[in-house]
DNA sequence: TAGGTCGTTACGGTTAGCCGTAAGAAAAAC
DNA sequence: GTTTTTCTTACGGCTAACCGTAACGACCTA
């Protein structure tokens, strides 16, 4: 079902480590990258020979060494490997935690599968395998509860310009300028001001640098 | 010159890695763990049949599956292993970018060698090995660079006090009080006004939350 | 068009935080 | 033991932030 892979991963132990489960897994045909730009090449390669892979496992964060690349991160490799080859499955294997985001990259990303680097992940690589195989997605376990205990707010686009700004030592006053001339559509003082008390009573908060904590925490930030 | 070894991590691939790096280094003897506490009983029972460890690889961060440990994670498990045998040298093997952390384990924790989890990690353990075979220590690449751009203000006990009270929502008032409630020496309003001030300034910011998200992103809260 | 709702804005009172100054206490120097 | 220095504290003016209220406008409905 599944016997051509793409593994992209610039960590060197994990990469060794994927590679060694596919050895296990008995997979025909599978290529290790460590760059995301290659990964994509490849991928164009293969479906130009007319021997696209079946599935990519990405990590989502790639250090910049320094070597110029046009694809930063997994999240734009997903994007563009489906652009691509609309039909290649995904698993990303990273050591994100954030039930938020794992949460975004099924919905928006359309991911097929996810494992987390913890504990067991070499066993949790193989169940996610297998149920590829079988044409099923693969959550993590964890993640529905997760998703639970952090979901308490839903954020706009419009808060979280507010909170970065915060963040980054604008006052109110100066946010309602700054708003006010990147003509974003409320742009009082006064908006400003009942937004964040609103946010900060929905999640239990007296200050803002708890706010400020709390989204650098859940990765708003 | 090295040919004990125990490792200490949790991440199954990670720990797979390692083991096949030892493999390639060709050590006589080396165990692997998933946990802290494991690591520490070896270390105990090899010393005690008079078959010490040579060198600890070891994560820092463990995470807790409910199994319950005495041994939380990587900087306990170096104290300790450091009591049952002073001599033992130690190798962290982690994903820790903070150069703050780093510089500290090796200063505080008296760590001989660290390597990042990162793009050339396999290739840095063996130069890593190999330095320590030779008794010298081995320090990551860029880590002078680093402490050179961060350590901009040294942090007192004092001042981190104050900013976690801070980014839990006590306002200054309630600062104070706490700490006269827990007759830490300085305790007035005035004090932490004066503190947070002299914090701000130094660093070039105007406002708590900033302060508190860099505290977050340098891994002092 | 009139009436209603909802979101946005303006204003004002209260509180918390900011900052300078000066008095007081503790530690160090002489 | 006295002086000097440093640290801590108390006070007051000022600004920003907080919070309630009410007015205004847009949009939808009847």
């Amino acid at each position: 079902m599944i016997d051509k892979v793409i593994i992209a991963e610039d960590q060197e132990s994990a990469n060794l480590s994927v590679q060694k489960t596919m050895e296990e897994l008995r997979i025909a045909h599978s290529d290790y990258v460590y760059y995301c730009d290659d990964a994509l090449n490849k991928i164009q390669a293969a479906k130009l020979k007319g021997q696209p892979y079946d599935l990519l496992i990405t990590d989502l964060y790639f250090e910049d060494d320094g070597t110029h690349q046009a694809i930063a991160g997994g999240f734009d490799l997903i994007r563009s490997a489906r652009e691509i080859q609309p039909g290649i499955r995904v698993l990303v294997f990273s050591g994100e935690t954030r039930p938020a985001t794992i949460d975004m990259l099924f919905k928006n990303y359309e991911i097929d599968a996810f494992v987390r680097k913890a504990r067991h992940d070499v066993k949790e690589l193989k169940s996610a395998f297998d149920a590829l195989s079988k044409g099923q997605p693969y959550y993590p376990r964890a993640l529905a509860q997760l998703v639970k205990q952090s979901n308490t707010y839903e954020f706009t686009e419009f808060d979280i310009s507010i909170i970065r700004l915060i963040s980054q030592g604008y006052q109110q006053k100066q946010i309602a300028e700054y708003l006010r001339q990147h003509s974003i559509k409320p742009s009082s003082l006064s908006t400003v001001e009942k937004r964040l008390n609103q946010i900060r009573e929905e999640l239990g908060f007296s200050k803002n640098e708890q706010l400020v904590l709390f989204c650098k925490e859940t990765g708003i930030l």
